[in-house]
This record gives C-alpha cells, sequence and structure tokens, in this order.
RNA sequence: GCCCACGUAGCUCAGUCGGUAGAGCACACCCUUGGUAAGGGUGUGGCCAUGGGUUCAAGUCCCAUCGUGGGCUCCA
C-alpha cells in the first residue's frame, strides 16, 4: 500500500495479536474472498495465490490472462457490492487431502499451498503451523477457498459503502523473484463508510506531505535524469537546513563524548577484502576502479576505515572508550526499482560512529547510545518510539556467550530507559545483536531511524586489540551506530513529519517582511539588518506584487514569520506579525519580535 | 532487476480518429502603490525524455534505452 513500503511493517506483537483477533480483521479477510469471487467471475481461467488482510485492509494475488486496468477494478469493486448484498455465509469446513486436490485441481497455487501444509508444516503464508496439518477451506456462495479463517459469518456483514479497491500492482508469488510474477489486487475495508472517508482523508494527507514533492515545491531539494538516479542535490534552501542539522548533530556529539573524524571515500580492493564486504556485501557495492594498476571501491561503509585509525597505535584500556563519529558519505548499489525519493537512494550520508571499549565498559556504553539517540530524536520533534532488540541468528560469527553478554547489556540499556520493546528472536546481523528504533511522524507512521549495532566481526578480522591492566592483548568491543541513519532519508522523513513546515529553528527562511508599498521597503530592509544581526535568516519582498500576493507566496513556502510594514508599522517604528497558520498577533516593537522569535528558535518551538 | 502505468514550456497539466503544439502559474516589461492567501495588460519560452522503426504524414502506433510512480524483493 502506498508508503507502506518505507514504514516499519512489524507492528508490536500485542497489536498485531489484537488485531488478528478482530472483528475489522475477519470482516477484511472476507472482503478479500468476495473479491476474489469477483475475479474469477470475469476471468473464469484466472488462478488464485493468496489473499490476507493487511494493516489498512487485504489483498489478493492473481494470475490472469491479462493485466488488470483501473476500469476492471471498478468493475469488481461492483461486482463486490452485488455479491455482498447476495448474503452468503461463510461455511467453515475441514477437508481430506483428496478433497482439497479435487477441489483445486484447476488451481496449481492452491495445490502447491496444500503440498506445503501436508508436507512442511507451513499455513498458506508459509508460516510454520504449531499442531498437526489441518485442511480446511471456507465456501461462501460459489466461492471456494483453501482457508484457515476466520471470517465474519455472512458476506452481508462487510458493509458495501465502506470497501474500496486502490490498486494494482505486481507481486511475486511467495514474493521469491525467480516465480511467477502475479497481479495484486490491494484494497482496503471498514465498519463504516465513515472510517473509510477517514481513511481516505488520512491517505490525501500523506500524500500532501509527500516529501518529494515538498522538496520540490520548497526548493529544497532536486534529483536528475541525467546526473543520475538516486542520487539527492541540495539546493541552498535544503543545504541551509542540512547544514542546521549538521552543526546541531556536531555540538550534541561533542557534548556527548564523541570526537569527529573524516575519512576517504575510496579504498583498495584489499581493504574491504580484509573487512569482507567483497564476500558478503558485494552485491551492494559499485564496481572498482583502476588506479594505477590497483583495484579501488567507493565506500558503502565506514567502518573499516575508522579501524585502520584505531590500528595507528597501540592502544591501552586507559584509552577507551573510543567514540569516532563521522557523518560519512557512501555509496550503495540499490536495484532501480527500488529507489523511492530521498527514503531509498543510491548515495547518502550516515550519522556514523564507532564505538570502541572493553567488555566492562560495553553496557554504560549501550545504555549513554540509547540515550543519547532518543535525546537527539525528540530535540527533532519524534516524541514516539518503538524498540526492537535483534538476537542471534543460526548462521553468525562470534562466541555464542560474546552474544549473550552482548545482548543482555542491549536489553539492560533498553529496560534502564522504561522502554517497551520488541525481540525480533535471530532477527540480529552475521556478525552482532542490535537495537533499532522506530519513531512515530504526525500521522502516526512509524519509520526506521537509529540502528545500534555490535560488531564481533571486523575486530577479529582486522586483529584489534588493547592493552589490558593486565598488560595482555585483548580484542576491543566495538559498537556501530547511526541514529539519524542518513542525513537523506532522515531529511525526507523530517519534511513529511512537518509536511514542510519545519521549526522555526530548522526553517531556511525564518522571517519574511512585506513592505506594503514601496515606500515602505526602505524600512523593511533597515528592520531586516537588524534581525539578521541577531542572526537570523530573514528576506524581504520588495517585488512589485501587492501585498495580499506577498504574504500567499510566504504561506506557500511556509515560511514562520511574515511581518508586514506599511504606513502604521513605519511610522511607529513597529512590525505587524503574522504567523505561518493564520493568527496575526499584530503590530509590536521590533525588539518585541526578537524576543519572541529567539525564545521560538531556543526552544524549537514549531511558531 | 521484475510486473503495470507514466514522461508535452522552469512548475502543474490539456492535446479527439495519426494531419508538424495549448492553458494556468512562474519569468521579463508596462500600468497599478494596494492592510493579512493570487490586481490588470503585453511578451519570452517546447528537438513533445532519448534512440530506432511503421507511415505520404508520429506528441499520438511499435521496439529499445533513460527517468518517474504503484508494488514485489532488499535496506540507512
Amino acid at each position: 500500500m502506498r508508503g507502506s513500503l518505507y514504514m516499519a511493517r512489524r507492528e508490536t506483537m500485542a497489536e498485531q495479536e489484537r488485531y488478528e483477533e478482530s472483528h475489522l480483521y475477519r470482516l477484511r479477510h472476507s472482503a478479500a474472498h468476495v473479491m476474489a469471487q469477483a475475479v474469477l467471475e470475469k476471468f473464469p481461467e484466472g488462478k488464485i495465490a493468496i489473499g490476507p488482510p493487511i494493516e489498512k485492509g487485504f489483498y489478493y494475488d492473481f494470475d490472469l490472462p491479462r493485466p488488470l486496468t483501473p476500469e476492471d477494478l471498478e468493475e469488481i469493486e461492483a461486482r463486490m457490492r452485488e455479491i455482498i448484498a447476495e448474503g452468503h455465509d461463510f461455511v467453515y469446513q475441514e477437508v481430506s487431502e483428496e478433497e482439497a486436490r479435487r477441489i483445486f485441481a484447476d488451481q496449481p497455487y492452491k495445490l502447491e499451498l496444500i503440498d506445503d501444509i501436508l508436507s512442511a508444516g507451513t499455513d498458506e503464508y508459509g508460516e510454520p503451523l504449531e499442531e498437526t496439518p489441518r485442511l480446511s477451506i471456507y465456501k461462501s456462495g460459489p466461492f471456494v477457498d483453501l482457508c484457515r479463517g476466520p471470517h465474519v459469518n455472512n458476506t452481508r456483514e462487510i458493509n458495501p459503502d465502506a470497501i474500496k479497491l486502490l490498486s494494482v500492482a505486481g507481486a511475486y508469488w511467495r514474493g521469491d523473484e525467480r516465480r511467477p510474477m502475479l497481479q495484486r489486487i490491494y484494497g482496503t475495508a471498514w465498519e463504516t463508510s465513515e472510517q473509510l472517508e477517514q481513511y481516505l482523508a488520512w491517505q490525501e494527507e500523506v500524500e500532501r506531505r509527500d516529501h518529494r514533492k515538498l522538496i520540490k515545491q520548497l526548493d529544497l531539494i532536486s534529483f536528475h535524469e541525467e546526473g543520475g538516479a538516486g542520487l539527492a542535490y541540495w539546493h541552498p534552501k535544503g543545504g541551509c537546513i542540512r547544514q542546521i542539522i549538521e552543526d546541531f548533530w556536531r555540538a550534541e556529539h561533542a557534548k556527548g563524548g564523541y570526537d569527529i573524524v573524516f575519512s576517504p571515500h575510496i579504498g583498495k580492493a584489499e581493504l574491504w577484502e580484509r573487512s569482507g564486504h567483497l564476500d558478503f556485501y558485494k552485491d551492494s557495492m559499485y564496481s572498482p576502479m583502476d588506479i594505477e594498476g590497483v583495484e579501488y571501491y567507493l565506500k558503502p561503509m565506514n567502518c573499516p576505515f575508522h579501524i585502520l585509525m584505531y590500528k595507528t597505535r597501540t592502544r591501552s584500556y586507559r584509552d577507551l572508550p573510543l567514540r569516532w563519529a563521522e557523518l560519512g558519505t557512501v555509496y550503495r548499489y540499490e536495484r532501480s526499482g527500488v529507489l523511492h525519493g530521498l527514503l531509498r537512494v543510491r548515495g547518502f550520508t550516515q550519522d556514523d560512529a564507532h564505538i570502541f571499549c572493553t567488555p566492562e565498559q560495553i553496557e554504560d556504553e549501550i545504555l549513554r547510545v540509547l540515550r543519547f539517540s532518543l535525546d537527539l530524536l525528540r530535540a527533532f520533534g519524534f516524541t514516539e518510539f518503538q524498540v526492537y532488540l535483534s538476537t542471534m541468528p543460526e548462521k553468525h560469527v562470534g562466541e555464542p556467550q560474546r552474544w549473550k553478554q552482548a545482548q543482555e547489556s542491549l536489553r539492560k540499556a533498553i529496560e534502564a530507559e522504561g522502554l517497551s520493546y520488541d525481540v525480533d528472536e535471530g532477527g540480529g546481523a552475521f556478525y552482532g545483536p542490535k537495537i533499532d528504533i522506530h519513531v512515530k511522524d504526525a500521522l502516526g507512521r512509524t519509520w526506521q531511524l537509529t540502528t545500534i549495532q555490535f560488531d564481533f566481526n571486523l575486530p577479529e578480522r582486522f586483529d584489534m586489540t588493547y592493552v589490558g591492566e593486565d598488560g595482555k592483548e585483548h580484542r576491543p568491543y566495538m559498537v556501530h551506530r547511526a541514529l539519524l541513519g542518513s542525513l537523506e532519508r532522515f531529511f525526507g522523513v523530517l519534511v513529511e513529519h512537518y509536511g514542510g513546515a519545519f521549526p522555526v529553528w530548522l526553517s531556511p527562511v525564518q522571517v519574511v517582511l512585506i513592505p506594503i508599498a514601496d515606500r515602505h521597503v526602505e524600512y523593511a530592509h533597515s528592520v531586516a539588518e537588524q534581525l539578521k544581526a541577531e542572526g537570523l535568516r530573514v528576506e524581504v519582498d520588495d517585488s512589485g506584487e501587492r501585498m495580499q500576493a506577498k504574504i500567499r507566496d510566504a504561506q506557500m513556502q511556509k515560511v514562520p514569520y511574515m511581518l508586514v510594514i506599511g504606513d502604521r508599522e513605519m511610522e511607529a517604528g513597529q512590525v505587524n506579525l503574522r504567523l505561518r497558520d493564520g493568527r496575526v498577533p499584530g503590530a509590536m516593537s521590533v525588539d518585541a519580535f526578537l524576543a519572541l522569535v529567539q525564545e521560538a528558535v531556543k526552544e524549537r518551538h514549531l511558531l
């Protein structure tokens, strides 16, 4: 569904369970069946795959003789309403293997599912089953589906005014790109038409806030066909915001005990071999370049460089922890189809850091990073977080006992912060466990930004050591962390969170002065100079437009403060304030306005 | 990468059945000097994404490439 690709898929376990037991869930599942019936009536030779409820609706995958058009969707939707009105009961029935195979004899995808359920013990979505496999079907009218349910009792329980088919998309059978490409119809279904309306209005709001539109409208960032896909160009206003973010980030890191480092953009193949990237990450790296007969690669990560710096001298336990941060620009190959505005690009700058410490220090360090991260995110206006702890996967490097210690320190840190979290068993990288933090934006969508990862692999590969109290060499712990994630993605999320109306401290233009007539221009400039001298970002709209048009322009650029200046203001040495949200506090002295803005900047207020 | 759709002026979009391009905004100039979301006029601006093909004739039909969108998969 639109936008969901970059949102966190996982809801918390509790939410997920609640949803699966809800009436809404059954209703959507039932709507999917009704849709499949409508599609099969239209394409009797069509093959059906799977059709589950999803977060805000449902989908069903089909193998059809021709691509579906928007007109087809309308037709199918209309037919769904008729089917609903026909009032079919949803009838559950357990069937034997033979029966099932007979019923779905001309449905190859269902036959494959039957095989899987019986042999591999998985359900129709490929998830493992706990009990002994049982085959069941649901009938509604002429439509029969291999299905575990649950469903509503009768199609009439589906509100015909609260369903809508949304889009058609390609989807591989079982998500495997070697399998056939199916056509997936996405739909949404609700209890009432009001809820549907509400959902559609929410969708419109999502579109209004789409960062891809806003970065263009607000002249922040562009992409260029002739420059290459997935490569962002930061215009002066976008650059202004980025610089504010970076300056703030650097200042906070200095306070947080980090040192700032810089590293090159390319490195020898030898380095990437040693780090293992050419083994396990090559698919994401660009082709090497030849420099005097030696292969060099553009960096997809910063870690090997930081390790080289670590190894320039013998490190003592007294030196640790080292916290080295870098706004490191990396390049990763992404398949063309996955690029998406600023949220998925090929070149981006990570707010990266590596922490090298002793095993004794690790717990404190993790807690420290976690706190630091939450504080940083809060400063940008995010207040709700979801935390995920990912543990040791089957394929891993490093001793289980180190993993255990690492996981424990992660868990303790999360608990010390009083955060609730979900554990993703076996979801860690092969080189270490991790904490991911997802933030909730103004529209309630979640985005993964922060990742804090242990790395048991690189210290081994590079034979990193420090001299302990005992005078012997020890292996340091290494933690890799990115808090904002990447500046590109973070910026995209920020734009959508604020709908382009940034808080004052981040606004590229904080104040626009609007002289009413030409005779007010000079005074407007003198006020502008005063404000600029105080460090504000100010523009004077001295174009020949009328005041109304100037206000409109400033509104559309989402400038927080507009100062209208006419005869009255000039005479009294004042400014007349209008806010971006439409409020008009009115005339005040320049000093009073200044105090107001400075307060808003300092407190990082919206206005 | 794969499936589907789309690509016309700086931006947002029209363009019928194939007959060699339109609007609004923006921009420039002129008139207007106006109190809280668009004053009026004139004008500039397009190798219809790129390359091939079909045709007497292609923005329009076909193929390829590049880019964008909705998804699949993957990730910061």
